[in-house]
DNA sequence: ACTAACCTGGTC
DNA sequence: GACCAGGTTAGT
């Protein structure tokens, strides 16, 4: 569920549940949900309201009114379901929020990797680059967020500190549509590669993000790159092809991404004239 | 910078 | 049974 189209539709439903409610109960429902979200944290926040819900990137924040702040992550597999108090709970519940209005918010989540915080007060919530979506995300403010670092772009791309909100699926797609290899050295982009990067991701996002929630329900527009591994490439017909960058499948087109850099690195071009 | 770990479920 | 999965982080 939870690339940044899931997440934005999941903050929707959250926010319209919790408009105006307060919490009744607060309840960790699996073991590795309650390492992070105990019974003393349920304490704090039973008779709170919610004044705002707010997503930065995946992250999901609920500022109660006492100015702490629930702050939730789906990871790989995670969901809200609103259902009413009196139904019963579904498969894979994780953690549940009963309100004052008798609605009840569930965290629905398989493989249990979400995590439930709460923080007293604001000063501990994860630092994130900015929105994939901010115009302020130009060539000029990738270069300086990438600046001397040596990982592969797709890598860097990954990385929540330097853009806020791009995950697996739109990685590779941004790459794909800037039509740059993802393996290269991200301080070896050069201007016109950061300018046609930065647009690409903004572009991808805001394409996915009309169409929230359509990779999990297969509709909607279909993906350039990923999961494609085999198929022909949309723009030059050549076969997609899948290759594990720190430990992830990263899908790209060997013909037509690349054209802006070394396809490996130096270390490895050894032998090379 | 890569691997393992965290979990469970689906698919080959 | 083995491998894969939309994420993140701790440890090496």
């Amino acid at each position: 569920v939870p690339e940044l189209p899931e997440v934005e539709l999941a903050v929707r439903t959250l926010r319209e549940a919790t408009a105006d409610r307060s919490i009744v109960s607060a309840r960790a429902l699996h073991p590795a949900v309650r390492r992070t979200f105990a019974p003393r944290h349920a304490r704090r926040v039973v008779g709170r309201r919610i004044a705002r819900v707010e997503r930065r990137g995946k992250h999901q924040f609920l500022y109660l009114d006492d100015g702490s702040v629930l702050h939730v992550h789906f990871r790989m597999s995670g969901d809200w379901h609103v259902t009413r108090s009196s139904e019963p709970l579904p498969a894979h519940a994780r953690f549940v929020l009963e309100l004052d209005d008798g609605a009840r918010v569930i965290l629905v989540d398989p493989r249990a990797l979400g995590v439930v915080e709460w923080h007293a007060d604001g000063s501990a919530l994860p630092v994130l680059g900015p929105e994939a979506t901010d115009p302020a995300l130009d060539a000029a403010a990738l270069r300086s967020r990438l600046a001397g670092r040596r990982i592969p772009i797709k890598a860097a791309l990954l990385d929540q500190r330097v853009i806020a909100g791009v995950g697996n699926i739109y990685a590779a797609e941004a790459l794909w549509r800037a039509r740059i290899d993802p393996r290269t050295p991200s301080s070896a982009l050069d201007d016109a590669a950061l300018d046609r990067l930065a647009e690409a991701i903004r572009e991808t996002l805001r394409i996915a993000l009309a169409d929230p929630g359509r990779y999990s329900s297969g509709e909607g527009t279909p993906l350039d790159a990923y999961d494609r591994e085999g198929e022909p490439c949309r723009r030059c017909g050549s076969p997609i092809r899948r290759i594990v960058q720190s430990g992830r499948s990263t899908f790209y087109c060997e013909a037509c991404q690349g054209e802006d850099g070394p396809p490996v690195t130096p270390r490895t071009r050894a032998g090379r004239p």
